[in-house]
DNA sequence: GCATTCACGTACATACACGTCTGTATGCTA
DNA sequence: TAGCATACAGACGTGTATGTACGTGAATGC
């Protein structure tokens, strides 16, 4: 954060002070995942998040100022993970459907560490509500059902998709469906994921995926 | 409960206390139904539930021993009513995917209601955990997989369900993705009967289904 | 080398919600 | 109609979790 970063070449003194603040944040932002994963925003209690990460409540209201920033902090992580380690699959995927598949079998895999559920759990938790964690949940989920909606458009144009609802309601039951499937799933490697495919396509629907 | 709904048989006089006790148990369990759909267990607040059913904490305590003892009322009443919706409209299919697909449709109407995401929010806030109601909706969740396993391994062994994954695997995605569409439709009629029944029909394996 | 800043721990104040208790009005019974 | 039971409301006490203020030791800058 602070412009303290600087460090001279040729120096080999580590700059220990930065590091060890760094390693906490992450420390504490990964427990916090897995708190907000399993427990929710209203049932994670603070002290069992500093707990796990090996602190106490002093050090995390020292790298957070409080609850609400800390999720967010959460939230965007988990997010940029996410768009690095799926997206960029999705991306370079030949068509519109290889990508919507790639992204089912990503994510899949993606959720396979504990951290899967805390997307679905923190909509679920803030739906409707006016809270700034649900809100910023709300919109980086718009944001996915929107490129899936994008996709899925792209392969109705190309026919590679048959036609049906509008798009948007077909990409919003894509995305929930997929999220479902993986959370029922838990991880369990390897059906995960072609099931994840499985449900994907039949959203979409398109005939059973011939592989696996 | 008390044993003193006795009626003598040529009386007409109406058991007012009785109907007026029933009458606040049903509204807060409905209003109940609702908070635990929206806010799930832990921020559900009993003063709003009570208050959105026109009462206060009083009548609510005076009705239920406590939170928990609301919390499972609501989750009996929600499974009663959806096997009695649901369960028995699946029943009389003629075969097992026939089975199947109307489960999904059958839940899809059934969850355009409010009181859609019930059973996931709390599945998902009390996975991993001891509480008893986390308990109870765990034992809910595991009844149905098993029907859907048995409805599986039946189409599988008639061939009108292809190979693959193990039954219970599939299953836990079936029911996974279904409520995981269902939910993110929001009771988005009239599309969310049909995408039900497509992530359905692509867990299972089938192709596209013609109907719609 | 010393003052300062930083990372973190500890102790305190506050808020919120659950559960319990007591009060009151309305229906039931004799 | 008198007396009791029931349905419900309101007030109180308590536990718990958040946020804040303060203290300590180590690292950094002069």
């Amino acid at each position: 954060m602070s412009p303290s970063t600087i460090q001279a070449s040729g120096s080999r003194r580590r700059s220990t002070q930065a590091e060890r603040s760094a390693r906490t944040r992450t420390a504490l932002l990964q427990s916090a995942a897995r708190g907000l994963s399993r427990y929710g925003y209203g049932n994670l209690v603070l002290e069992q998040v500093a707990r796990d990460a090996g602190y106490t409540r002093g050090a995390l209201y020292h790298q957070f100022t409080g609850k609400k920033d800390l999720a967010l902090a959460v939230v965007e992580w988990v997010d940029e993970t996410w768009w690095r380690e799926v997206g960029g699959l999705v991306d370079q995927q030949p068509g519109p459907v290889a990508a919507l598949i790639a992204l089912a079998r990503g994510h899949a895999i993606y959720c396979r560490r504990d951290v899967a559920s805390v997307a679905m759990a923190l909509r679920l938790e803030f739906s409707g509500q006016d809270h700034p964690v649900g809100r910023e949940v709300e919109r980086i989920s718009k944001t996915l059902v929107k490129r899936c909606a994008r996709l899925i458009n792209a392969g109705r144009r190309d026919g590679s998709i048959p036609p049906g609802p509008p798009a948007k309601a077909v990409a919003l039951a894509f995305v929930g469906a997929l999220e479902g499937a993986v959370i029922a799933l838990a991880g369990q490697a390897p059906h995960d994921e072609l099931l994840a495919a499985r449900a994907a396509a039949g959203v979409l629907g398109l005939d059973s995926p011939a592989g696996t």
